[in-house]
RNA sequence: GCCCCGUUAGCUCAGUCGGAUAGAGCGACCGCCUCCUAAGCGGUAGGCCGCAGGUUCGAUUCCUGCACGGGGCGCCA
C-alpha cells in the first residue's frame, strides 16, 4: 500500500462520510499523507482532521475519530491512532506494505515514473557559455543541474529539450578573433582580448591547419581566425559537456536568428502591439509597461543590435517550437536579466508567469589548498570542466554539483573532491548499489532464484523492513515535488535517505541463508526487498546522471 | 539608493506548499567484522533555526522591518 493508495482511501473515506450527512465538506480535499519521523507515529499520518475542522464545524480531534473508525476498516491498514491536536496515524498490515516490493522490481526502470507533467513541452536551456573558450567550472554547476532537471522533468512526463545559446556574434567574437590573429602573428594580445594559454594553443592549431592563413589580409585574416576559432571551441565545448555526460539536443546559433530573420519578425510583432518605438537614435522595447526598470534597447544609435534583441527573437523562436514552458537557468551575475526576459514575453502577448521560468543559482566558490580560485576567462586563469572530470571523475563532480539548491551558494573544494573519502556522498549511495549487487550476485551464486519463487510479502515484519519499504514507497513522490519545484538536489538527498535506510536493514537482518542451509521464504523475502531497493538507487542514481556500480 | 539570494550543531550544509521531540556528513569521544562488501552499523557530546514584531490552535517554515554576507542594477555580453 502506497501513500498514493493511502491518500485515496482518506479521500473515500471523507466522501462517505459527506454523502451519508456525517460531514459537511466545503470543497474536495486531497489529503496530505506523510511519514512521520517518529515511528511510533505509525507508517503514515495524517493532518486532515485538523484542516478540515473549521469547514466541518466539529473540533478536530471529533473529526478524527469520525475518520479514523471508517479508516480502521480498510484492507491492508492494521491500526489507526488520534494522537496530538487531531493527526491520525495509520499503521499498514506487513504484507500490504511489503507487496511494494513486488511492484518496484516489476516497474524496473520505469518505477519512479509519474505524470504529473505530461503533455507539457518544456524548454530548458543552460550554459550558454560563448563559444570563445572551454566551458569550465564556473559553467559546471548549470551543466550538472540543467541535465539533471532535464532527466527530472522527462520523469514526471514532460516533453523536454536541452538547449543551448551559442552567442556567435558581438563584441566578444571580435575580442577572440583578434586575439587569436596577434598570437599566431606574435602581436601583443589586446588589452579587452582572451589571454589565456589556450589562446596560443588554439592559434597554432588554426595555423597548423590552414598555413595560408597567415599571408591573407588582415580583415580576411581576422574573420578567417574569428571563424575557424568559433569552430574549435564549439567542437571543445560539445566533446567536454559530452564527456560530462550533459548532451544538449539544440544547439541553437545566435547568428542563425539573425539570418534567418527572426530578428527581425520579433521586430515586427512588436510594432504590432505598439510595444517598440524610437527615441535617441535607437530603438527601444517598452518592457517597463511589464515590470521591468527601464526600456531596452534593441538596436542601438550606431544601428548595432543588442544582445537583448537576439533574446527576443529566441524566446519566439522557442514559442514557435511548441515549448510551453521555458526554463532558464542563469547564474545569479545575470538575475537583472529575469525582468527583462519575462518581459519580453509579455510584450509578445504571453504570460510571463506561464510561459517563463528563470531559475536563478547562486555562483559556486571554488577552493584549493584552502584558497580561493577565481576564474576568468580573459584573465586566462581557467579550471575547465574536463580538467574536474580528470581529477575527480564524472560521478563525483555531477553528484556534489546536484546534491544542493541552485539558491544556496556552494563552494567546489578541489582538493575534498580528489580525496575520494567518504566526505562525499556519492561513493555512500553508489556503495549501497554496489552492496545490493553483490548480494544478488550470492544468491544466485548459491544457486537462488528469487523471482522463480513464492513472494510472501506478509514476512517482512522487521521494523527496518518496514522502514526500508516505507522509503522506496517514496520515490515517486520526490520525484513529482522536485518536477514540480524545479529542485533535482531532491533526489541525491533522497538517495542518501535511502541509502542509510539499506544498510540499517542489511546491518539487522541476514538476507542470505548460512552455510549451506536451504533458503527460506524470508530469505527469498528479503531478497526481493534487496532488489526493490538496488532497482530504486538505480533509478535515482540515473536521473543525477551517476553511475550505478554493480562492484566497488 | 533599488532588486535577487543567503543566515540552522565546532565546520560544510539539508529540511519547511505551517504540524507532534529540528536532521545528515565531517570533526570529537566510546563500541561492533570466525558471519551476505566495515566505502558499513550502534551510541555519546554538540542548537534562543541571525534579531524584532505580525498572522493562528500551532511559525525554523508565511508576512513586515532590521543586521550581517554574496550577487546585480550599461545603447556590455
Amino acid at each position: 500500500m502506497t501513500p498514493e493508495a493511502v491518500a485515496a482511501a482518506i479521500t473515500d473515506v471523507l466522501e462517505s462520510l459527506a454523502s451519508a450527512g456525517r460531514l459537511t465538506l466545503d470543497a474536495p480535499v486531497v489529503p496530505r499523507v506523510e511519514r512521520p519521523r517518529n515511528p511510533d507515529h505509525g507508517d503514515y499520518t495524517t493532518n486532515v482532521a485538523m484542516v478540515l475542522a473549521k469547514s466541518a464545524g466539529m473540533p478536530p480531534r471529533d473529526l478524527a475519530g469520525l475518520v479514523a473508525a471508517e479508516l480502521a476498516e480498510v484492507p491492508g491498514v492494521s491500526g489507526v491512532e488520534i494522537a496530538g491536536p487531531g493527526f491520525i496515524n495509520l499503521r499498514l498490515e506487513a504484507a500490504a506494505a511489503g507487496q511494494l516490493a513486488r511492484d518496484v522490481v516489476e516497474d524496473g526502470a520505469d518505477y519512479g515514473d509519474v505524470t504529473d507533467l505530461e503533455g507539457q513541452a518544456i524548454n530548458v536551456e543552460f550554459i550558454s557559455a560563448n563559444p570563445t573558450g572551454p566551458i569550465h567550472l564556473g559553467h559546471a554547476r548549470w551543466a550538472a543541474v540543467g541535465d539533471a532537471l532535464a532527466r527530472v522533468l522527462v520523469r514526471a512526463g514532460a516533453e523536454v529539450v536541452k538547449e543551448f545559446y551559442i552567442n556567435d556574434r558581438g563584441v566578444q567574437m571580435d575580442n577572440f578573433g583578434r586575439s587569436l590573429q596577434a598570437a599566431a602573428t606574435g602581436a601583443a594580445i589586446p588589452e579587452d582580448g582572451y589571454q589565456g594559454d589556450y589562446i596560443t594553443d588554439v592559434a597554432q592549431e588554426i595555423v597548423q591547419s590552414e598555413p595560408g592563413i597567415l599571408q591573407l589580409p588582415a580583415d580576411e585574416q581576422l574573420a578567417a581566425f574569428r571563424e575557424a576559432g568559433y569552430q574549435l571551441q564549439l567542437a571543445e565545448q560539445k566533446e567536454s559537456l559530452h564527456r560530462f555526460r550533459t548532451d544538449m539536443d539544440v544547439w541553437r546559433s545566435e547568428r542563425e536568428l539573425h539570418e534567418s530573420g527572426a530578428v527581425a519578425s520579433a521586430f515586427d510583432r512588436f510594432r504590432e502591439l505598439d510595444h517598440f518605438y524610437e527615441a535617441d537614435g535607437a530603438q527601444w522595447l517598452r518592457t517597463t509597461e511589464f515590470g521591468d526598470d527601464k526600456d531596452r534597447v534593441l538596436v542601438k544609435a550606431d544601428g548595432e543590435m543588442t544582445y537583448f534583441a537576439s533574446d527576443t527573437a529566441y524566446y519566439f523562436d522557442k514559442r514557435a517550437r511548441g515549448f510551453d514552458i521555458c526554463i532558464y537557468l542563469l547564474g545569479a551575475d545575470h538575475h537583472g536579466y529575469v525582468n527583462r526576459l519575462r518581459a519580453v514575453a509579455a510584450c509578445s502577448g504571453d504570460d510571463a508567469d506561464r510561459n517563463i521560468e528563470v531559475l536563478i543559482g547562486q555562483l559556486v566558490r571554488i577552493t584549493r589548498g584552502g584558497r580561493e580560485v577565481r576564474l576568468s576567462k580573459r584573465a586566462g586563469n581557467i579550471v575547465t570542466i574536463s580538467d574536474l572530470v580528470d581529477e575527480v571523475g564524472v560521478d563525483a563532480a555531477r553528484y556534489s554539483l546536484i546534491r544542493y539548491p541552485v539558491d544556496s551558494p556552494l563552494t567546489l573544494d578541489l582538493d575534498l573532491l580528489e580525496k575520494r573519502t567518504n566526505d562525499n556522498p556519492v561513493f555512500y549511495v553508489q556503495y549501497a548499489h554496489a552492496r545490493i549487487a553483490s548480494v544478488l550476485r550470492n544468491a544466485h551464486d548459491l544457486g537462488i532464484d528469487w523471482r522463480a519463487r513464492e513472494f510472501e510479502p506478509g514476512l517482512l515484519t522487521h521494523e527496518r523492513e518496514a522502514i526500508l519499504l516505507g522509503a522506496l514507497a517514496e520515490f515517486p513522490r520526490v520525484m513529482s515535488t522536485a518536477a514540480e519545484l524545479r529542485e533535482p538536489h531532491r533526489i541525491p538527498r533522497y538517495l542518501e535517505a535511502l541509502a542509510t535506510d539499506y544498510h540499517k536493514f542489511y546491518d539487522s537482518c541476514r538476507v542470505l541463508p548460512r552455510a549451506d542451509n536451504e533458503p527460506t521464504p524470508l530469505n527469498v523475502a528479503r531478497l526481493w526487498l534487496c532488489a526493490a531497493a538496488r532497482q530504486v538507487l538505480e533509478n535515482g542514481l540515473e536521473v543525477c546522471g551517476v553511475s550505478a556500480p554493480d562492484r566497488m
